[in-house]
DNA sequence: TCACACAATTGAACACTGTTCAATAAATTA
DNA sequence: TAATTTATTGAACAGTGTTCAATTGTGTGA
C-alpha cells in the first residue's frame, strides 16, 4: 500500500521501538515476534528490516530503551531519597527488574550474534548505569583510591545482579523476592564496610 | 527405519541426552535444534518426542545432566583440596562455567513453559548443589545458627553467580574473567567474616 | 501538466524451528 | 503361522527470521 509520508524515518523507528518494547515486556524474548510487532503498527516485516537492518539491530534498540528507562528510574529514586542512597540504588535495581522482568532480563539474555560485539552508543548506555553506581560508591567509601572504585562498582553490581536474577526467575530456590532484596542490600553494606576498612589501611 | 530393538528405551534416552548435551554445550540454547540431535544419532524427531514427550522434557533432561556434572565437579575439587575449601568452591563454580559456558547458562536461561515449575527430581539436583555450598558455609562459620545457614548459602551463591555471569557474558564490561573470579572470592570472604561476627554477637 | 526518476513499502519465497499424528515396520503373543 | 501390540517414521502444520523483486507514493524537471 505504501503510505510513504505517514511517518518520517525517525517517527517510524520510534513506532517500532515503542510497540516492540511493549511486546518484549509482555511476552518475553522467547515468544517475541518481530513480524507481529510490524503487523501491530500497520507496517510489514520488510519495513522493520529497512529501519533496523537486522533482528540484532532491532533487539539492540529495544534493549537500549530498557537501559535508558532503567537509568532514568535509578536517577529519579536517588533524587527523591537523600537519607540512604545505597539502599535506594539496590532497591531501585530490584524494583525496575520486578516491574519489567521480561524486558529487563532480555538485556542480559540477548547476545548479539555479530562478532564485533555491541556498538559504542550501546556500550555508553551500559557505562552510564555503571557510572551511577560508581558515583554512589565513591561517596559511600570516600577513602577508596579512585582506581579501586570502578572494579568495586562492577563487583557490587554483579552481587546485586546475582540476587536479582534469583529473585525474578529463581531456578535455585523459592526464596521470596524480599528476602533476596534484603540479602543483596546486606551484602552490599558488608562489602562497602570492608572496602572502607581496607582503604583506611592502604591510605598513607 | 524401525530398528526397534537396536536400543532399549533407557539406552535411547541416554543416546539422546548424550548427543543433545554435546550439541547444547557446543552451539548454545539459541542455536539448539532437537531435529538435528535426532538426526545425528540416526533417529527421527518423532522418536525424540516419544522419549521426552516435549521439548521442555528434553531440555530438562539436558540441564539435569549439566547439574549432575557440575555437582560431581565441585565435589571432586573439594575432595582434592583441603587447604581452602571456600576458594575451591568459588573457583570451581567459575571453572565449570568457563569450561561449558553454553550448557551452564542454559540451566538459568531455559524456563519451563509448563506452569507448576520443574519436577521434584530436578529440584533435588538443584538442592544438591545448594547443599554442597551450605555444608561448606556451616564449616566456615560454625557459630552461625542452623536456620541462618540456608539463606546465607543462597545469598552467597547469588553473589558468586552474579560475578560468574558477567565474567562469561559480560554485557556490562570487559573486565577480565580472573578479575571477577578474584572479586567473587573476596566478596564471599568478606560476607562470611561478617556472618561470623554477627553470629558471635547473637550467640548467647 | 505530465513524464520520469527515485525511494519507501510490500509480501511472497526460503530455510529453518517445535509439534502432531496417521501410516508403517518390527517384535511379541496366541 | 496369524493376530496383536508397539516402536518408529516423516510428511504436514503453523510459526520464526531473512531476503529481494515487484509495486506504489512522492518529488522533480521539462
Amino acid at each position: 500500500m505504501g503510505r510513504r509520508s505517514d511517518h518520517t524515518r525517525v517517527e517510524l523507528e520510534a513506532l517500532f521501538v515503542e510497540e516492540g518494547w511493549r511486546q518484549l515486556a509482555e511476552v518475553g524474548l522467547a515468544q517475541f515476534s518481530a513480524r507481529d510487532v510490524a503487523k501491530r503498527i500497520g507496517y510489514s516485516i520488510g519495513s522493520l528490516y529497512n529501519v533496523f537492518q537486522s533482528y540484532d539491530g532491532f533487539l539492540l534498540a529495544l534493549n537500549a530503551r530498557t537501559l535508558g528507562l532503567w537509568a532514568s528510574d535509578l536517577r529519579a529514586r536517588l533524587a527523591s531519597d537523600e537519607t540512604d542512597r545505597i539502599a535506594s540504588l539496590v532497591r531501585g535495581y530490584f524494583a525496575f527488574a520486578a516491574e519489567y522482568p521480561r524486558a529487563w532480563i532480555a538485556v542480559y539474555e540477548y547476545r548479539v550474534s555479530d562478532a564485533g560485539g555491541s556498538p559504542g552508543w550501546y556500550q555508553a548506555l551500559v557505562a552510564d548505569i555503571i557510572g551511577i553506581a560508581a558515583g554512589e560508591i565513591a561517596v559511600a567509601a570516600p577513602n577508596l583510591a579512585s582506581a579501586a572504585i570502578s572494579p568495586l562498582a562492577r563487583s557490587l553490581i554483579a552481587t546485586v545482579h546475582g540476587h536479582c536474577v534469583f529473585a525474578q526467575f529463581g531456578t535455585f530456590d523459592l526464596a521470596g523476592e524480599t528476602e533476596l532484596a534484603d540479602a543483596a542490600l546486606a551484602r552490599v553494606r558488608e562489602i562497602i564496610a570492608a572496602a572502607r576498612a581496607t582503604g583506611q589501611m592502604v591510605r598513607r
